[in-house]
RNA sequence: CGGGGCGUGGUGUAACGGCUAACAUGCUUCACUUGGGAUGAAGUGACUCCGGGUUCGAAUCCCGGCGCCCCGACCA
């Protein structure tokens, strides 16, 4: 991509009404676009560093047996009302809205109940089972109150994945696997070094759950985390009788603040009861599926990034969800044609070899050329300039960590490979 | 939802109740410049959030609304 044809620009000051550290630098370099409170438009670099973020999350969904689907935003009341969650006084976060002959429709906050009931006219014996689906999908809250740029917004894109098993057992044996799963996850998108899974009260039907949650002064929750076993439990879990069940001793706790990221939980058999979704095992009794849910907020994911990884100078994107991995920058000497037509050279080289490059062919000075870049947080800047030229070498300088080395054209390929 | 704060060109700020609402930045044009957000010149851009009120006179004071941010309660 070059980057005279990218919308959109950088700019040097953030609105004065973001104070949230991700907001003011995605805002400022181009990556969103905030619509009205707790809504953002992702525009197109961060559209890509959302579409990295489902791509990984996708991978790992799929190799855990989830199949992917898409579900309406459009909810029917009668089903929310079998299980109890459509009035108001139950669940006070609903967009609702009226058809026009009249009819109470919802937006979706959630997607247990439809999935549910869909189930239930293909899922009849043991033979269906175990079965895991998910999407991609807005999420539409009502919040009382959004803050934290894009950290909660009223609506966002969330993974929502659920399971559905014949017994406890299987169902346990996958809800372990999820944890793999979500532990690659968090993993693969750099955030794996400060993200614990983290002990939360289960409610009804297990005696856990599970957040994910990864440390950064931004949290709005506090955790206590026990380092060398690499797990924390929640404000409300932390309880002698939970320490001692998992096997942690509150001396060895580090109280840090944390922002939940994702979670899981066990639903056991409170939706498929409410919504029959039965199946026949193999003696043709009648049994309840057994249920589970796996959350994932992508926006989350992407401010928690920016949250964690920035520097005075801006984003620090992981090479995993970058929007590019190269930014090429032509440095124009007094005549510019011989650092232009080296760039365009390189440029098409990097490109046919696969490396995604945001070329900055733009006519301006290099100091504001580096300072975008900075902010902008690509992984890895090269820079081609009269110098470079001279000198025989591409340069190559590392965002995270500063470090430069200069390359001849093909192992500078070979690096970004 | 309770509490607090703030609304002025696209963005960031200024303006005692009193002149054509100022400055910076952005954007357009020209010149000059090209390794860390240059420089000069000329342009462009605001019913001062909306509606009422007080006053000879309101960006400024008062009332109401709307919007935005923060703290709390709740969530990916």
């Amino acid at each position: 991509m070059r980057q005279s044809q990218l919308f959109t620009k950088t700019r040097k000051d953030a609105p004065k009404d973001e104070v949230a550290k991700n907001a003011q630098l995605l805002i400022r370099a181009g990556y969103v676009y905030k619509e009205m409170a707790g809504a953002y438009t992702y525009l197109p670099l961060g559209l890509r560093v959302l579409s990295k973020i489902q791509g990984i999350i996708r991978e790992e969904v799929n190799a855990l047996g989830g199949q992917e689907m898409l579900l309406t935003s459009l909810q029917d009341k009668k089903l929310w009302e079998r299980t109890n969650r459509w009035s108001d006084a139950v669940v006070d976060n609903w967009f609702k809205t009226k058809l026009a002959n009249g009819t109470d429709v919802g937006l979706a906050f959630t997607h247990e109940e439809p999935l549910t009931h869909l189930l239930s006219e293909y899922v009849n014996s043991y033979r269906d089972l175990p079965f895991s689906a998910y999407q991609f999908q807005t999420k539409f809250r009502n919040e009382a109150r959004a803050k934290s740029g894009i950290m909660r917004g009223r609506e966002f894109l969330m993974k929502d994945l659920y399971s559905f098993s014949k017994d406890d057992a299987e169902h346990k044996a996958y809800y372990e696997k999820a944890k793999v799963a979500y532990k690659n996850i968090f993993e693969r998108v750099g955030l794996g070094d400060r993200t614990y899974m983290t002990f939360a009260l289960g409610g009804s039907f297990s005696k856990f759950s599970h957040e994910y949650q990864t440390v950064t002064d931004a949290g709005e929750d506090l955790i206590y985390i026990d380092e060398k076993k690499g797990i924390a439990v929640n404000k409300e879990a932390l309880t002698d009788e939970v320490l001692a069940e998992i096997g942690v001793n509150r001396a060895d706790l580090v109280e840090k603040k944390a922002v939940e990221v994702g979670n899981i939980f066990s639903l056991g058999t409170k939706f498929s009861s409410a919504l029959e979704l039965n199946y026949k095992d193999e003696k043709g009794e009648m049994k309840p599926v057994v249920m589970g849910c796996y959350g994932i907020g992508l926006g989350r994911i992407m401010g928690t990034v920016v949250e964690a990884l920035s520097d005075d100078k801006g984003i620090v994107w992981p090479e995993s969800i970058a929007p590019f991995k190269a930014h090429l920058i032509v440095v124009d000497s007094k005549d510019g044609a011989a650092a232009r037509a080296a760039a365009d050279k390189l440029y098409a080289q990097l490109t046919k070899a696969g490396i995604e490059t945001l070329c900055d062919d733009r006519d301006q000075r290099p100091g504001e050329k580096f300072a975008d870049s900075d902010l902008m947080g690509i992984p890895y800047r090269i820079v081609v300039s009269d110098k470079t030229i001279a000198a025989g070498a591409h340069e190559l300088k590392h965002r995270a960590s500063g470090k430069i080395e200069q390359l001849s054209e093909s192992d500078l390929i070979a690096r970004l490979k």
